[in-house]
DNA sequence: CTGAAAGCGCTAACAA
DNA sequence: TTGTTAGCGCTTTCAG
């Protein structure tokens, strides 16, 4: 590598003091412009670029944000990433991005190594292992730091921070009574893999208010849940042979993804056979015919979550722990 | 936030001097065992963190490296950032990642940052729009100061740095060649939205190779690109009412994914019609029955990626650039 | 208007 | 075995 360029060699070359070439790259008006331009080209010339490091080390804050998800190949989750960016590069904060792959141990590294100094705030999306076993020990290491911190999407009511959350018993409610009001389904069959966490649960809720609300009793043969999916190749066949199920709703997308293809291997057609409503973030399954999708609107998950930091972190104020909602919608094109 | 805990007030609480603590920390033998674990307990109790940015100002390298990818949402690039991020983190390197959203301007933005004296080097993929244009001058910033460099799958020959790349004629003449034996396909439609850069260039070629070395002339009313999949309203349509077209082979993932849905609006049930190969890395798109995998092996190229980095970081020889290839592999599987 | 100097938190060569 | 000290590159106060 070439021999860095500092502030240092800088004033060499142009026979001037390390601060006057630092007073003039800021623009101080302490500066003559004469100097300041000159400081300034001779800065171009040579591509000069600040050390980083030292201005952080010198102004004391990082102005970086860690993230922690759990699984970018999730299309919800590169979305709220990309929100995320949006909001935070714009007010010149970098973040550094890691991948917990829902798994607590790889969590607990990720969050070690961001809390090794490198980050102003961070914003997480708790493991699935994490949250089932209700182990959050390891954000300590940023409570007790005193490190801002937002959660989205899975959250614990143990841990104190803000939080991000879709509205989604509401969501689910929602979509479940278009089922029964616009579509007129009867027997809708509930397809899930995340029934064992918090958001799977208030999904459940929402759609069995949803049916007693509108006098449908709930059957619990039409609740097929399958923490990995493994009992959907027994359990879906049947349903789709059950002749009375006329609809189905898919609380989270890789659960009607599954259920749909082990119907098209089946032969059946399922979009023609009866009004599907899923919880979805994929461009492929936006696709096809006649789903209604439940839009949860991640990037501006996204946006609300990086908002939320910058409060956090522009407000020395010590306002209260908030959790923000984001309303999904139902989406009825099919594009 | 709580008042910082560094190794000076660690050094007052222990009343020993900085360099003790310093040295104790680092599990410098120099030290009695005795001070030494004295020194980590009231460090670990006080919960002390180091600040890696006055670390790296200090040893002089940033420990981090810079990705820029255009569009996470892609899964191929998620892959990629895994395998990337799998190799760089065991090694000890932050990654920041930046998503250039295919334009020039936003990766214009995207490696001023990075090169804003954060990282030790940077690794690539170019925007669409930056390799079509061959504009290139904004990765000048990089090479002038001599930072490594890594191109991934959209590289260019006037760019001299490292690059990794699949064999993607060669995969797409192996498809191709799949497609006519094994499958008997005579008049195999190719469908694409990138043979505008330089990938799709060679992929078509693939297939036209492949095409003559089998005896079957070149037919370009089967060739069926739309850079933005506009054309492909009109023209799919009439490639599926054409009963001579017996395959189809796509080029890239929503070329093939765009024709599936065509083709589906149509009630014509494309994967139980012919046989389809294409490249792809959607998980959903591999529970499509009968549908043969280009598998690129994109954590693959993330791995040997990062790899060519840390060699470029470690190694201080001058070696000359390379252009690694991962081979891409046909997946016959559908599960 | 310009420069000298202190110090951010850390490491490491050198001294004791 | 421990401590002193210099300095990484920068900003900023204070003095000139």
């Amino acid at each position: 590598m070439k021999p860095k360029i500092t502030l240092k060699s800088l004033a060499e070359i142009l026979n001037v003091s390390v601060s006057t070439v630092s007073k003039s790259l800021a623009n101080n008006p302490e500066i003559s412009d004469e100097t300041r331009l000159r400081v300034r080209a001779v800065a171009t010339k040579y591509n000069y670029i600040p050390n980083q490091y030292a201005v952080r080390l010198r102004k004391g804050n990082t102005k970086t944000i860690g993230v922690i998800i759990p699984n970018i190949l999730n299309p919800f989750f590169a979305k709220v990433l990309i929100g995320l960016e949006e909001v935070l590069s714009k007010k010149g904060y970098n973040i550094i991005t890691s991948i917990s792959h829902e798994s607590t141990e790889k969590e607990i590294k990720c969050v070690k190594t961001m809390s090794l100094g490198f980050i102003d705030g961070l914003i997480m999306c708790l493991a699935k292992e994490t949250q089932i076993n209700k182990e959050f020990s390891h954000l300590d290491m940023i409570i007790d730091k005193e490190l801002p911190m937002v959660l989205f999407d899975r959250i614990h009511n143990d841990i104190e921070c803000d939080k991000v959350i879709n509205d989604d018993y509401e969501a689910s409610y929602r979509a479940t009574t278009h089922l029964i009001q616009d579509k007129g389904c009867k027997n809708i069959a509930l397809v899930s893999s995340i029934a064992d966490v918090h958001l799977g649960k208030l999904r459940l809720e929402g759609y069995q208010q949803a049916l007693i609300d509108h006098g449908i009793e709930v059957n619990p043969s039409h609740i097929i849940n399958s923490p990995n999916l493994i009992d959907f190749t027994s359990r879906i066949p049947s349903a789709l042979k059950d002749q009375s199920i006329d609809g189905f709703f898919g609380v989270n997308e890789s659960a009607i993804m599954k259920t749909i293809n082990i119907a098209k291997k089946m032969e059946y057609d399922i979009s023609t056979l009866v009004p599907i409503a899923a919880f979805c973030n994929t461009y492929q399954l936006r696709n096809h015919p006649s789903l209604i999708i439940v839009d949860q609107h991640a990037t501006e998950i996204g946006h609300k979550t990086a908002q939320l930091m910058l409060d956090r972190l522009l407000k020395d104020e010590q306002k209260s722990y908030t959790t923000a909602t984001v309303k999904a919608s139902l989406d009825y094109k099919t594009y």
